[in-house]
DNA sequence: CCGTAAATTGACAGCGCTGTCAAACACAGT
DNA sequence: ACTGTGTTTGACAGCGCTGTCAATTTACGG
């Protein structure tokens, strides 16, 4: 049926073992023989048994990419940058969408990580803040890298991320230097380390302006549309509103367009809102959204090529790599009226 | 290091084949020896190694979803439906975006796919019509299943879809009962095969209904936002304008809510908007959006189930799996002014 | 208590590949 | 020619599991 090495060896006329060493394009092979075994397992239209090669090498040519995570669109990205270094490499992504309620693990769940048939493990936030969780993979000794951790995470090896603070503190300093001096934010859910970081960059680019923080202007979002909403409401409802509101996250933002829309409060004449991630929405929205670009791709393409290198290569002491990122100045943004 | 199957069945004092008889869920053993095995492996906390599995036994207990570019979240929850039901018998799922352009297959994809270490693949629009592609795993005997395929895939084998007609019948019918006589219809790409079936509904709830379609009233779209963008433009440009809009997906519809937004054009007031596919963007959208409810997550545990029973059970005969839609009316959609 | 059929269990080969190590070969210097 | 060094190749075992089929135990009727 479907041709093996041994095949290709007799057709080229050598040994299985130095096919097998053309095929892992290991050295030590004369070009001639290399030509030769090329040829015969063209011929034979030979695919090698990823199977077999595993269980002969322990190496599965598998990763993993576990999320938590309802942002269809960040996910989506990070599996797209993973996939793109994956292949490069003869790897595969496996996806597994996985639930940590309280940052327990059921014992089902923990079954089903030990067993994940993978050389490495892509970990998205939340799950970057369970350490129960990467226990697990600790005990079975299958490595991980997580995207976006908390600095409590990043101690337990190398990670990928962004500079969340220096981001968003170049987002308010950016609002503040269009004339808004009232000015409101929405903080991100409280289990991703980047919540945190976030609100830090904008309070300390409001200190660092000298500009105050009044009352009811930080409110507690979890990242989802509907929090959005309900925060806004709450900031635009009262006698005294903000000239511009920071959203810690797109979806979040597009809570606070819609809210202004449904009140009559016209973007950016009256309210700038301004989001974070650069998601789909932030283009499709009415204004367009400004926001900052996250470079979530290459996030989880960095993750993958840790992950492939760390397994063919040395235990390299890497800390965690921080990309870059843009802020993206769109239509929902302008000067205050009063400016 | 890890322990194997001979270490169970050491400790559990019983042959390696009836290990694993009970970890196969075979039949013909004993409780107390299931009993007995059972707790030998989980006090070793065996688990079992795929790769030999799959050597042994010619089963990789791994799909793939491919796909090629369509919107994230429609890919986010065919896989979500997926991993459900692969988890559910112990398959992981591994996913592959992939760029056929002109429906032509590289050589260097084609050696991918051959490659491909899975049991079954899902196929989702627009690969579903790519009959090259279908036929690469054709020759290597991978087995498929097409999501929302044409009627011509559908001869190729079992497949899982849903009434994409019926349903854009029943939205065209929708805002005609509730006032509309002048609609719009912004067409999807011309390369998924559920375009010129949501085309069909709307043209034939029109006919039925004895209302025209005017000049101008039936745009070509391709399921983006910049393109549901350009068809507004001109829809709402000329001296007649329609009192309704129905776009073939969300994307599209955000496209047209995004115009009338910058023409002033009060949505529902002086336009309904529909659109198709019920996205997390149509209800984040400002207003809301009335659209149709596919079962998208359905489809993908359907698909995953079909390719998992196909390989262990026999080859039924099974014909293309119709699921259920429903229309959403949200607050985009109202009856026109003049009503 | 025995014979027969059915249920349960085990011995063993081998899936396709790679790692180990030894053999064969090439070539330089003497 | 002969030894020493490095390069290229091959023989073979065995990774952990399941399929086959034979051995063993159990169940049951007379």
């Amino acid at each position: 049926m479907t041709a093996t090495i041994t095949d290709v060896a007799r057709l080229a006329g050598v040994s299985m073992k130095t096919v097998s060493r053309v095929l892992n394009e290991e050295p030590n092979v004369t070009d001639k023989t290399r030509k030769r075994v090329q040829a015969a397992a063209a011929e034979l239209r030979y695919r090698p048994n990823l199977s077999a090669r595993g269980l002969a090498s322990s190496r599965r040519y598998l990763l993993a990419l576990l999320y938590d995570n309802p942002s269809a669109e960040y996910i989506a990205k990070i599996q797209a940058g993973a996939t793109e270094a994956c292949r490069k490499r003869g790897f595969h992504l496996v996806v597994e969408p996985v639930r940590v309620p309280n940052g327990e693990i059921s014992t089902e769940l923990e079954v089903l990580l030990q067993r994940l048939p993978v050389d490495g493990v892509i970990l998205t936030p939340p799950l970057t803040e369970m350490p129960a969780l990467m226990d697990v993979f600790d005990v079975v000794n299958i490595p991980y890298v997580p995207i976006a951790p908390s600095e409590q995470t990043m101690k337990r090896g190398p990670s990928v991320a962004m500079d969340d603070t220096a981001a968003a503190q170049e987002m308010t300093q950016y609002l503040i230097s269009i004339g808004h001096k009232d000015i409101g934010f929405i903080i991100g859910a409280t289990n991703h380390a980047a919540s945190a970081l976030r609100k830090q960059g904008f309070v300390s680019a409001m200190a660092a302006a000298g500009l105050p923080v009044a009352q009811g202007r930080m409110l507690q979002g979890d990242f989802s549309f509907a929090s959005g909403k309900a925060c806004a409401q709450k900031m635009l409802d009262g006698p005294s509103r903000p000239s511009a509101i920071f959203a810690s996250n797109d979806d979040m933002a597009a809570g606070v367009i819609a809210v202004a829309g449904k009140m009559k409060i016209s973007v950016p004449g009256d309210l700038s809102v301004a989001g974070f991630d650069d998601t789909a929405l932030a283009a499709v929205l009415w204004p367009p959204l400004t926001t900052i670009r996250q470079p979530i791709h290459e996030m989880g393409a960095r993750a993958a090529r840790l992950l492939i290198n760390g397994v063919t290569k040395l235990d390299e002491d890497i800390p965690t790599l921080m990309l870059d990122h843009n802020i993206i100045v769109r239509a929902s943004t302008a000067p205050p009226h009063a400016a």
